[in-house]
DNA sequence: GTAATAATCGTATGTCCGTATGGTTATCTG
DNA sequence: CAGATAACCATACGGACATACGATTATTAC
């Protein structure tokens, strides 16, 4: 529903209507409908994050780059596809209201952190193995490579004519800054 | 009233209220709430473009590198004092609600569309004038670096340590990825 | 100076919504 | 089977809010 029409649209009778089930019954399940909404915000931040750390994951099996790998798990944030531009409708009308809601701006912190962690150890993975130059700074590059993701998905969810394509470009464009490819990731 | 707590807080009858008149003035100057919310939010999407563009415009009097009149005008956006921060959370709780209604949906394509612009304009001049290689994608480059901006704007927001300090570094270290530096913006 | 327009106010109306409440039925446990 | 817990429902309450409305005062224009 959130994907849909928006957070604004959202009430308990509606949800409970949806779901074919009571008003009481979901008040027995949430005491409010903010913990129902947190919950809901939890629940796709952690789908989100759990389909990018199996990319992740599985990526050895795969014998690809560092920088090809990261750029499929990064785009699982880019609304590419529905169900991934309903996700991100979903998240982004969360951070709207996060901006006033602490229990929901933790759950964006702690996701964003997760994120940048992993991009993170990418890079520091890149130095080791001789591919990303040793100068540079894998917090800072980790940072850049977040927020490039962000942006682009707003971008992406804009519109505009071959704004997907356009963004995958940009997103590999920007790795291409940090990773030359030399080397694969987790694979010793 | 909308970065102090939030666009949900705002009602018409406090916007009345704090403005110091009354309910029924409000709606002599606006038809709707929503135009109300368009109105303030074309305002404040104005008046960030605007110290943009005279930051860009008054580089030639500095002689400064492109890069770095870049990394100042690109710094308006983030969150780093209070009033930029108070307008972040402005454009932010905007944008939530943007995703379900076209009218404040376009005031964003537009803005967005406005920086990107620019920041494909220095690019170009860059190639031009030889600091910035020729294979580079001036468009593709300005994307990148848009979409850095607004990524590290939110991670400004959300604070931490250093997190202003780390996002400017991130950012200029961005902008090196595309300018070396040798030339000076509009300055021939 | 008068007519029209703009500025201004206070209140009423109708709707919507979150939550409280009190109850009933099903399921589980010992 | 008995008792407790969980699942489930319908409705009532109270508040908040956007908008409509009617009226009054100030300003402008001819």
């Amino acid at each position: 529903m959130i994907a849909e029409t928006g957070l604004e649209t959202v009430t308990v009778s509606r949800t409970a209507a949806r779901a074919g089930m009571s008003v009481g019954l979901v008040q027995h399940y949430f005491r409010t409908k903010d913990d129902m909404l947190l919950h809901a915000f939890q629940e796709v931040s952690t789908e989100v994050a759990g389909r990018v750390a199996e990319i992740v994951r599985a990526a050895p099996a795969h014998r690809r780059t560092i920088a090809d790998v990261l750029l499929d798990a990064l785009s699982e944030y880019l609304p590419l596809d529905e169900p991934r531009r309903a996700e991100f409708r979903i998240v982004r009308a969360f951070a709207g209201r996060a901006l006033d809601s602490p229990a929901l701006a933790e759950v964006e912190a702690r996701t964003a952190e997760a994120a940048h962690a992993e991009i993170a150890r990418a890079v520091r993975h890149g130095v080791e193995c001789g591919e990303v130059a040793p100068d540079v700074d894998a917090d800072t590059a980790a940072t850049r490579i977040a927020a490039v993701t962000e942006g682009l998905a707003t971008r992406v969810h804009r519109g505009g004519t071959g704004a997907a394509d356009h963004a995958r470009a940009a997103l590999r464009a920007e790795l291409a800054t940090v990773f030359t490819g030399r080397c694969r990731q987790y694979d010793r």
